[in-house]
DNA sequence: AATGAATGAGGGTTCATTCAT
DNA sequence: TATGAATGAACCCTCATTCAT
């Protein structure tokens, strides 16, 4: 019996993964997920306290999963600078493997509690971090607009390679030429801005082939 | 007097507006815009047909003045390569005009018949086009992937420089900024992918900063 | 101006006879009667009180004028026994050239005073008149239940007769054949009610034919 | 208990019954008919899909029991030329016998696919069984106008019978003379259109009384 | 005489949620 | 655990009518 109550829960979770998924939380109906559960609504309440608890069921694992992740990724990425590629891929390959997940939280979360998570994750989590990184990297503080756009954008390019239908080869490759591509324009970018731009294009050049 | 009638429209298009970016067009209800506009839901239907012609109402002329806009834009991109950054201005400029109108178009469009308009923009409108103007710019045929995912990347840079808040100056220098950012990076990828990578690093490296 | 006036007047009966017509008076939207008319609903105020009002100028100048036709064929009916077919054929030109308005009548009035028109009709108005008319036929008193059936069949055959689309030629011979088929039945009625069945047959069915 | 939804259900067809009877589909309002039932107008959709859900619920049974009913008459009606009261009376008991249901067909069901039923029933179901009878009877072809008259006039007969409030004895008798009347009348009107008027009454009147 | 914006009530329907069973 | 009937509020929309202009 407590097999059957899993099941049941499980069955509501994939109906209402379906459904929010499809129709958005707002417009999705409680009423079409228990039906295609094969469940009558009385029946959704023995296991969840509201259409929003489903919702957080689904989205809550994959979060603190993330969270756990995201902490060990980030420690790396400080202690060491080279290392983005490893861990860039880390990421890739938790969110592909909680696709539907990552988009019920990005795009179909509004009237949720997660509705601007998208940019809450941005600002205050990616952020603070990425900047760190960036003023690290370029050894003094870098135009904090500069790396708000270049994070989203990259935050972009997470999104097109989780969303794209590649495989894991595919992915992995494309990481390492867009991090050609990063940290090449990256470079291209503190030259310019120091001033330095007729300067040391060889050491430059050298150093990006080096790190990719 | 036919101001009044005129005003109503406005007021309604306004707290119509309003509602939209605050709730999406399925949630927004149509008594709380028309009573925020100080109007009965009957006097909406004098105005409008209903709620999706409010909608519309809001975002087609925006709609087409950046269709008429896009058009000599792209016709100049394919005529001469290196006006991008007064093209990106352009456009930019004319969003930032219609921030409001651009957002309830891509994030509060659910339920209408925008809905996935971003997606058709970039895969049926953009991508074409930028796909065939990198494949010049290369002088072959550049991985598709990898254009689809600069793409996005543009995109939502775009996105940031809209949003952002930031002065038009702003805005000019960091797409200038991201100009240099973007066909570096653009540039060692094309070494990468032709194997050329450790040959000729001065000749690309100048060629990158003369293109800029 | 007086001429314009009328001129709208007729403009909204003929509007309103059509949407009455077509989509009954209680589904008929005044507006869509306006604006086929070319006009504003708020015009439509300055000629009739009401929704109400337009349907009764569009059904009384025909009822007044029947019940004008209508007294005097009772009369000459009562006065003279053998003028059936002349009488008949009187309202029934009377009825097709006033078709739609019988139709509005009959058929669209739900929601009207001239709900339950018909039946009114029927019961007070022709079914006295017609149980007279029989009782002197017969020379006795005829059966109500009888009277008041044969009187809704008869009602029956003139809605044929004016809605059948027939030409008044056409009209002119089934109102004489069903006469025949009318009065031969009614008297075949009276002799088996009479127990007079077997009795007299050549005479009766001469009286028969000779009443045709 | 079980009960308690059917009941409620009943308790709905009632109702709707009722306001249908009284106000037809389109005027009647579902919010009136749930509160007559004493329920809210949300619970109504637990047992029917809508409002003309709940008018077909009323109507359907009844059709469906009607058509199993006449396509045995009709199939007698055409074997055997003489069971004519027999099978009136059968339909009449069935018809008085939903009574309502009848009449919301007929009388209440503008603006539901019902609309137009009485006309369908007489001009493509009854219509060609009855120019076949007729043909039949009379040995050769018989004006169409006049067969479809005299259904229509047939038809009137029925409803009389059925709503007049008479006992089935009553409808007996009246059936009986009524047939009594149509069959003298049809074979008048056959001795006249065949030009037969003056020659052997005598036969005539016998066969009519023959046959009734 | 005509406009058309505005009213306010009501239309059918859907919703997440509750609760007796 | 599960049922499904019931709630009551809210949904978008249409209506006949009014009235300042």
């Amino acid at each position: 019996m407590m097999l059957t109550s899993d099941n049941t829960r499980q069955l509501l979770l994939q109906s209402g993964k379906e459904q929010f998924l499809e129709q958005g939380f707002e417009k999705a109906s409680l009423r079409t997920i228990c039906k295609n559960a094969g469940l009558t609504t009385g029946a959704f309440y023995t296991h969840f306290s509201g259409k929003e608890e489903l919702f957080e069921a689904l989205v809550e694992p994959m979060l603190s999963g993330f969270g756990v992740m995201y902490r060990e990724v980030i420690a790396q990425e400080l202690s060491d600078l080279t290392t983005g590629v490893e861990n860039e891929l880390r990421s890739i390959t938790y969110a592909v493997a909680h696709k539907d997940e990552f988009r019920l939280l990005f795009n179909c979360s509004r009237g949720t509690k997660y509705e601007g998570f998208k940019e809450h994750l941005i600002r205050d989590i990616f952020y603070p971090s990425y900047q760190e990184v960036f003023d690290r990297y370029a050894g003094k503080p870098v135009d904090p607009a500069l790396v708000r756009i270049i994070l989203r954008m990259k935050f972009e390019e997470y999104m097109e390679l989780i969303y794209g239908g590649y495989t894991m080869e595919e992915v992995k490759r494309l990481i390492t030429q867009l991090t050609i591509f990063s940290e090449a324009g990256f470079h291209a970018l503190l030259r310019t801005i120091d001033g330095e731009t007729m300067r040391s294009e060889k050491a430059n050049a050298k150093e990006v082939n080096r790190e990719v």
